[in-house]
DNA sequence: CAGAATGTGTGCGATAATCGCACTTTATGT
DNA sequence: ACATAAAGTGCGATTATCGCACACATTCTG
């Protein structure tokens, strides 16, 4: 059905190229088509458009993103000036971490990171990276960032969010997410343990806005370097001042 | 005219998307229909189909990227693995360098990064990130990587590519350009000072592949920081050891 | 402040592009 | 060797798209 103002040939060609947003490594054009539930010969004429466009190569029978997305997302934080003005700051704070600081905001339902700096000390694990994305309830950079927002859409955010259990100790009980929202408001950071990843913590801080969409600062760490509350309180109170001498 | 296998209009957007990688802040309708030659009401459909599908933002009468173009690109990332397998060591080089550090390829007609790594104490400059690209003809990064091709496509190269003067020290000479790659070849390493940017130096070394398509790896510095011959060795010495460490 | 320049929004007829179906061919798996 | 899955193709029907011209809105300039 035409939409005015649309292209709704473009609209399928963007849900085309979502598919490749998850990492997986290879898409057949028969698995695109079953994601997105367009005919084969759509998504065939869609899939052979990206790889015209340099966006996809296809290898066997097989597709999958070429480093050209990545210029895109390099215009994004070119024209943000993120190079410059966070990855210093970040570099800075990560050291004085001997681990990992990420600059994360929201994209929808979910946070992403886009900017991140770690030390070789830094816990591996999960392989974060600029572009990462995170679910919003059990990560504390996702509960910091529904934090800073309105009450009321935290309450819409939690009708329409659906708890993920992804290990043993995620909190699937939407009154108890809530309290550690509202919580992590009134203190001014996020905790969050286990709940994305067994034995990682998580501790988020507000840091200011990007355009007008709220962003946080995060690290991550192994559950037991914040087990000491001096190590806690350190790790916050360095949190604390990199998000003071981020420029956004 | 209709094209088998392909979307005349899934393309067309692909071309009004990639208008935004040159890092522009805010673009109006009217400058994308300018830039891409297409009629401003096709760009309208285009550009509000962008936004309805969460890419670009509209602010005031003009257009910019969302970090969902982020989430692309960690989709590659991921495919790759790089935040695992390439991160750690890029962070471990980096401290040893005291300094920056990052993994090329080539995409199209230009050096693209795809990870990188920095201390504190590293040069800033240029801003360099994820998705920076480079021209191939004055950096070390894109000599080497023509380096790594054959001969015959190193003619082909330099027959289509137009050198730009970006500095004083540009070297504009396709045969003396010819003869850098060629050295590059020969002992393994692209050494470029101040043609990309005053004052900046680069060394740039082979890396093994990702897929089929070549990297290198680089550093980036003040150039006095390499005249000493002790320094310079050092630090080829250290980006050849962490091109061994890279598992690609 | 008026006029010029630029950017945006809209309607609509023509037509080109797209769709999706069914069939064929190729590749892979058992 | 056969079954299954994926890809490739042709084509008629239909829809989506295009681009033009005009109107409206915003910004710039003298």
């Amino acid at each position: 059905m035409t939409q005015k103002n649309s292209a709704s040939t473009f609209a399928k060609g963007l849900k085309v190229l979502s598919c490749f947003e998850t990492g997986r490594r290879d898409l057949t054009m028969a698995e695109v088509s079953r994601l997105t539930g367009f005919d084969r010969a759509t998504t065939r004429r869609l899939c052979l458009t990206l790889e015209d466009s340099g966006y996809l190569q296809k290898e066997d029978r097989a597709f999958r993103l070429t480093p050209k997305i990545l210029a895109m997302a390099g215009g994004y934080l070119t024209a943000n000036d993120f190079g410059r003005s966070v990855q210093p700051v970040l570099n800075q704070f990560a050291e004085a971490f001997e681990g990992e600081i990420a600059l994360a905001m929201r994209d929808g339902d979910r946070a992403i990171y886009i900017a991140r700096s770690a030390t070789s000390s830094a816990r591996i694990s999960f392989g974060f990276s600029i572009g990462s994305t995170l679910p919003l309830l059990p990560t504390a950079v996702g509960q910091m960032l529904l934090a800073r927002g309105l009450a009321s859409d935290v309450d819409l955010d939690l009708a329409r969010l659906i708890p993920e259990k992804l290990t043993e100790a995620t909190d699937m009980d939407l009154t108890s997410i809530r309290q550690k929202i509202e919580r992590a408001a009134s203190q001014g950071y996020a905790f969050v343990r286990n709940e994305f990843e067994m034995g990682a913590a998580g501790i988020a801080v507000p840091v200011g806005n990007i355009g007008a969409s709220p962003a946080v600062l995060a690290t991550t760490a192994s559950i037991n370097q914040f087990d000491k509350a001096a190590e806690f309180d350190r790790a916050l109170d360095i949190l604390r001042r990199a998000a003071m001498n981020l420029r956004l």
